[in-house]
DNA sequence: ATGGCTGCGGAACGCAGA
């Protein structure tokens, strides 16, 4: 089985490009993030002439996140059980189904913006919510994974220079801290290949030619607990995806199981 | 060529992204 994530920045955007790349790589299982779209424009009929079906946990503009499976989907839940709010609402960013042999989410994290900012507390309290929602699943005995937009780099090898994100948000210990209790559940860093280069970026800024110059970030990130972990043939990021015009700033991040 | 941001809402430019 193959199974994926991605930030599309947007899939009315990405649209194209998606399908073309779902029918190349023949993945099974897609966590989408940013869908940028309300869940009545979601292109549904198109993913469904593929085989697809979907789970769709977005609201608009903002956030919006997915999981489309042609394994089945059974048992969704929208949103994140006990999850803080922003501005009085809680926003579109988690959504999980059970697809085939696999418990799977798809999560994206908030961004923080500013150390210090509002937003920056809300991220930690996201994930709180987020480490006690999945305990129950990563410790049981079916594959489990957690896969999405983490918005943190698990380590200073997973930023292009941690010098430039001294004192910014995505590299603090408390983020780290959230991101390890997180793993405390019994979770695993499925940590992917890279296609070029030597770490497995998955993220590179649009701007100052941050792809060209291999300015990336690793924090797109798969974590799996220990069946599946175990299963795990192969991991890699689909930087070929990144080039190119009308890409996302985001690259899949592809894992084939054994199951 | 992998190339100096992009998408959205709304109809100019501000917000968000990380």
């Amino acid at each position: 089985m193959r199974i994926a994530t991605w930030n599309v920045n947007s899939i009315t955007a990405r649209l194209p490009r998606l399908l073309a790349w779902l029918e190349s790589t023949g993945t099974d299982v897609l966590c989408i993030q940013e869908t940028k779209c309300a869940a009545d424009q979601f292109p549904v009929g198109q993913l469904r002439e593929l085989g697809y079906e979907a789970a769709v946990n977005a609201t608009g503009r903002w956030n919006g996140v997915a999981v489309l499976s042609k394994v089945g989907l059974a048992d969704v839940v929208t949103g994140l059980p006990g999850g803080p709010e922003y501005d009085g609402v809680q926003e579109p960013r988690a959504v999980s189904a059970t697809c085939g042999p696999a418990r799977i989410w798809s999560v994206y994290v908030p961004n923080g913006r500013e150390v210090g900012h509002e937003h920056f507390s809300y991220k930690l309290r996201w994930f709180e919510a987020l480490t006690a929602a999945v305990a129950e699943d990563a410790a049981a005995g079916r594959p489990f994974a957690v896969l999405g937009d983490f918005n943190v780099a698990p380590t200073d090898e997973d930023v292009w220079d941690p010098a430039v994100f001294e004192g910014l948000t995505h590299v603090t210990p408390a983020e780290r801290d959230a991101l390890a209790t997180l793993r405390g559940t019994g979770l695993t860093d499925v940590l992917p290949r890279p296609l070029k280069y030597d770490r497995p970026y998955t993220y590179w800024d649009y701007r100052q030619l941050g792809f060209p110059k291999n300015r990336g970030m690793r924090i797109d990130l798969v974590y799996g607990n220990a069946p599946f972990a175990e299963a795990v043939s192969d991991a890699y990021v689909d930087r070929e995806e990144r080039k190119g015009k009308g890409a996302s700033d985001h690259a899949p991040v592809v894992v084939d199981l054994d199951v």
